[in-house]
DNA sequence: CTTAATTTAGAGCATTTGTTCTAAAATATT
DNA sequence: AATATTTTAGAACAAATGCTCTAAATTAAG
């Protein structure tokens, strides 16, 4: 049985992805969950540590999977499970992306530790590519190319989810070609090493 | 000499890309400006208006280049052109991107007019890849290579500047770079007669 | 069973919001 | 110069917001 801070966190990620983070108070909150504002307000400091502790939930589940990669291992790693495995993920916390621009101005608790987040992630995306290059599932490239590579690997990993959404309207249904963005966007890196095994 | 309407404009399209549309009340903007809100309300019958119009005028300037192409030519045309053409632009108007995804949660009138052209743009895209193709400059795919290559180029074109602006806190500075995302993505699908005309 | 700690409800407050209204000032028209 | 039109200022309003406060209800501890 979920206790009230658990219930508030559910409700406010609902409400959150229906109509924004801006635009959800904390009454709309309470009244959705049927708690008085006041016991929000015992739970929670402010709206900024509902956000933040949404955030950190987050956080542990996706970097689970990702820290339990072993680099000293001769694998393939296609960017794309690592997008699948984490899909329900994505798509429940989907407003974090969505609106992150946004969250980033309001927030300013929350944008420190969001910024730290977001370094991370470029870096395990650099490690990953590069180990990946290491045992020759994708081509060597310069410096300069490697980190374009990163950087569009990033912004279509991160923005894919907010694209179909965008053109679709039902998320759920289309989510799943999302990860073939990614996986279409890296075939040309890839070498035989990695095209044979699939 | 600028009307009373066009500051109001100009200053909105400020105050939305520093602090984020949704908190921007219509006080801010006539502080700002130094009018009266009265004032502003005779100009705009409201803050949704304010939006429409900004985004007309930024759907205006973009398409004028883009309506001059004349697919008819055999002609190179570098995606990333395109980008650097508008790149003061989409500085400029920076906070319609950035902030798309609640925009349209928030304002049902935007929402109707920004979706069509949404739908556009990916049409646009299309056909100016497909224009590539039928003359050589991108190699030949099947229909599923070319709606990812589609979707994946509109995806970088749209949110290479959010990823310069989280990374590097100095958009201007990086801005540049933007356009290269774009570039290093589709190199691959590049024919030698695109590479010699370099 | 009594007391103490935790959890809850909801009234209340200061501030902000989007917007309307009226009246005055500025400008254009005759 | 007189009148009409456009533009402006700013008071006013109802609703919403983030948050605090107090007191009651519930639960736990002795």
């Amino acid at each position: 049985m979920a206790t009230t801070k658990e219930k508030i966190i559910e409700t406010s990620i609902k409400l959150f992805n229906e109509k924004g983070c801006l635009n959800t108070s904390t009454r709309h909150i309470a009244d959705e969950l049927g708690i008085s504002v006041g016991n929000l307000y015992y739970h929670f400091k402010n709206k900024e540590d509902i956000l933040i502790e949404i955030f950190i939930n987050y956080v542990n589940i996706i970097f689970k999977e990702i820290n339990a990669i072993d680099y000293e291992k001769d694998e393939m790693f296609l960017l794309k499970d690592f997008l699948l495995n984490n899909l329900e993920t994505d798509i429940k916390y989907r407003f974090l992306r969505f609106e992150l621009n946004l969250l980033l101005i309001s927030f300013p608790k929350f944008k420190n530790i969001m910024e730290e987040q977001l370094q991370n992630e470029i870096e395990m995306l650099k490690k990953l590519l590069n180990h990946q290059i290491f045992y020759g599932y994708i081509r060597t490239m310069d410096e300069n190319e490697m980190n374009f590579l990163v950087s569009n690997s990033w912004i279509i990993a991160i923005n894919n989810l907010s694209y179909w959404n965008l053109l679709s309207n039902d998320l759920i249904e289309n989510a799943k070609k999302g990860s073939l963005n990614l996986y279409y966007f890296i075939k040309p890196y890839l070498t035989q090493k990695s095209l044979a095994d699939e």
